[in-house]
DNA sequence: TTGGCAATTAAGAATAAATATTAATTAAAA
DNA sequence: TTTTAATTAATATTTATTCTTAATTGCCAA
């Protein structure tokens, strides 16, 4: 359990130490991401702080996310592309989806199908169903890099 | 296990049950998708299909798929919205997502963590993370719909 | 403390996915 | 054969995201 100022610490040191300027308004997202519970997408984020940065662009949103994400300050929490997939086979199985070439690849896991919920989600609403994403780079992919050509 | 002649009688009977007429378009968006293990995208499937149904509209099949997906006969492969929402939260964890309202909850889920994962993804590839998303309807929209107003 | 300059940002244009609108055409089902 | 739902085509709109360019700014070194 780190204090706001550990956390604020953390994140000065990890900006420095991959050369990145420590600018207002990477500070104010930031803040404005840890401050939040709600899983915020780029716009609303922007919408969030133009009252406190009015010439705040919603491309410098969108940028400092993608430049936080990849130091790992903060996640994406998406599963897969913007651009929606479809599939036939409706019975319960999961998927692992490849970081690099999108790849999504069917797997069953009965023993995870028939566990109970934990009590953390007890009284959150309605369970409609449980899913599974592994999410890592697939053979093909691995390969590739192997050898380039 | 089902035939692919039952499955596609099931889809028939399906079409049938809800007034929906079994046109040219609809038995080959569903063919494809059934033949298919890559959780195509509409676009790719309106590509993969127009060289035997020149005509077919790019439209066209995202209304079938808009469709299939209300009757259970197809699912669409998305945890979330088209939107990408961000967190600065990096611990591992989990989330509930209201299909109404779209809210993210996050829960811990310990046991399921630490549990290894099926045999059924060895040698995929390199596994960089797993979640589980958890979909339903969260209280507060469940509130909502008993006294609308 | 003050330039200098690369990194960063702002502003707006561009792209891409998805959906909507309309009217004309096609074809499933009774 | 007739009715009616569905599809098409063409076009427009919306929304998310990225690109381009020029101006600005954080930071380092003099
Ligand atoms: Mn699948
Ligand atoms: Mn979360
Ligand atoms: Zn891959
Ligand atoms: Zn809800």
């Amino acid at each position: 359990m780190d204090t706001e100022q550990q956390v604020m610490d953390h994140f000065e040191a990890t900006c420095r130490s991959h050369g990145l300027k420590l600018t207002h308004q990477r500070l104010e997202i930031y803040r404005a991401l840890l401050q939040s519970a709600e899983h915020p997408s780029a716009e609303s984020l922007h919408k969030q702080l133009e009252t406190r940065l009015p010439t705040l662009s919603l491309d410098t949103v969108y940028r400092t996310l993608a430049t936080f994400e990849q130091l790992g300050l903060v996640k994406r929490v998406e599963t897969m592309s913007s651009q929606a997939r479809f599939e036939a086979k409706i019975e319960q199985h999961h998927h692992f989806f490849c970081d690099q070439c999108r790849q999504l690849i069917d797997f069953t896991w009965h023993s995870f199908d028939s566990m109970g919920l934990p009590e953390a989600l007890m009284g959150v609403g309605t369970i409609r169903g449980k899913n599974v994403v592994v999410h890592g780079v697939c053979n093909d992919c691995l390969e590739k890099k192997k050898k380039p050509e």
